[in-house]
DNA sequence: TCGTGTGATTTGTATAGACTAATATAGACA
DNA sequence: TGTCTATATTAGTCTATACAAATCACACGA
């Protein structure tokens, strides 16, 4: 059953799948770039839009990774969470043609805690960088990010605005395949996750899930919230 | 800013904005069908794939379904949770390049309770299916799936084997606009437990289900949420 | 050695067309 | 009235091609 099936699923499909394999057999490592879609139009003996089509969804599904001009890419394995998929908020506002807006609650610099210096691989002391951005859908607070990134990584992080880029697609730009910033974010590959979520339902109430994991352990935790009012997500990420 | 641009954006970027805008002011209310791509592609003077590729996209956002031979169709709203989105566990193992499969512990018809009733919008005692099943990634287990179904929406539910198709995607095939069923579904990151979540249903109430692992032994508790209420996902997880 | 620019490479987008498969519809028929 | 059938409609897939835009590699020159 390879790929020389009567056609029941289509093409694409098949190439999809090639490719999952081989990725998964490491045919070509993390951060590796596989041909381009010349050579595997070519090698599958299909136009290249089709290949194009296959790549476009492995992109899309955070398989790979893409750079026009550059190549193909395999993107770093998510976390292995995940029925909690996180998006961009954004986009997804943008997606139900609703007004997205943000403001910053804060921006600062601080010493990292003994749970975030082992959580980022750093000493305990050293300075993180942190950010409390509330994101709003119609001028309705949404949800709470609050973001702590290792400055190794983004070192300017502190001089953003983030007006109209939310901080996830900032550091998609700065460090695109290096993974580290994701730590916050609950995708990180690799390396222990932490995350706090503030997840609005309706408008009676607001549901807070704030999730931790190192290594072996996760806990979780839900709170109820009520709208218009401020919620502090605190510390011991 | 409508769609003369200089081109900055791709014209499908912009046909996907007009569509979410139109779909926004209800030019055509949920379940209701929009022009085929061939109208469409002839309103907006572009190629039908550049409508295929907009109209694509936007199903996968979950804005659209499409129904091949019949036409495409504004989808329901998706829950308000934002940050959680469920995703089709069998499509996402197979992404990652591995080997889902799954296996039926439990395929009944049960009366429903009180609180089931009143989520699904039935009478007490009427009867309601119900599945567990547990799905597994290179033979782990992974998710534990316990889902309650109207009787109504899906006749013949207990007749599917869920070998192959996931009842999500049986019951998105049988009815696709109807948005009547809910399942809640957690997953097994590590080896002892679990994750906790909350998925709203209806505007009323919330759904939790609550999902155990110990070593064979598999346990998922479901309950009913009451807005207005505070409900703590206890630790130890 | 260090830039620098120029051409080659690679992805992004768009076109026009073709055929397939699923669905819906209308009409013929019993 | 109900059922089957032929036909039209519609989305799904695939091809072959073209040009644009971002990036990269390398030869060249100061």
């Amino acid at each position: 059953m390879t790929s020389a099936e009567k056609s029941a699923t289509p093409r694409y499909q098949q190439i999809k799948q090639d490719l999952l394999d081989r990725i998964a057999a490491k045919e070509w490592g993390i951060g590796e770039a596989i041909p381009p879609e010349q050579t595997l139009a070519r090698d599958f003996g299909v136009a290249r839009m089709t290949v194009n089509r296959a790549l476009q969804e492995l992109t899309q599904a955070g398989v790979l990774v893409r750079r026009r001009g550059s190549g193909t890419y395999v993107a770093p394995p998510r976390v292995h969470t995940s029925l909690l998929q996180i998006r961009n908020i954004a986009d997804e506002i943008a997606e139900r043609g609703h007004r997205y807006d943000s403001a910053l609650l804060r921006l600062e610099s601080v010493p990292a805690s003994a749970d975030q210096a082992l959580l980022f691989g750093i000493e305990t002391g050293a300075p993180l960088f942190r950010s409390v951005i509330v994101h709003r859908e119609n001028d309705v607070p949404i949800q709470v990010e609050d973001r702590l990134v290792n400055p190794e990584v983004a070192p300017h992080y502190l001089a953003q605005r983030f007006k109209t880029q939310t901080p996830s697609a900032y550091l998609s730009m700065v460090a695109p395949l290096a993974g580290a910033h994701y730590t916050v974010e609950a995708r990180l590959p690799g390396r222990e996750i932490a995350a706090h979520l503030a997840i609005s339902t309706k408008d009676p109430c607001l549901v807070v899930l704030r999730t931790t994991r190192t290594e072996d352990r996760v806990a979780s935790q839900a709170e109820l919230w009520h709208p218009g009012q401020l919620y502090q997500l605190t510390g011991g990420v």
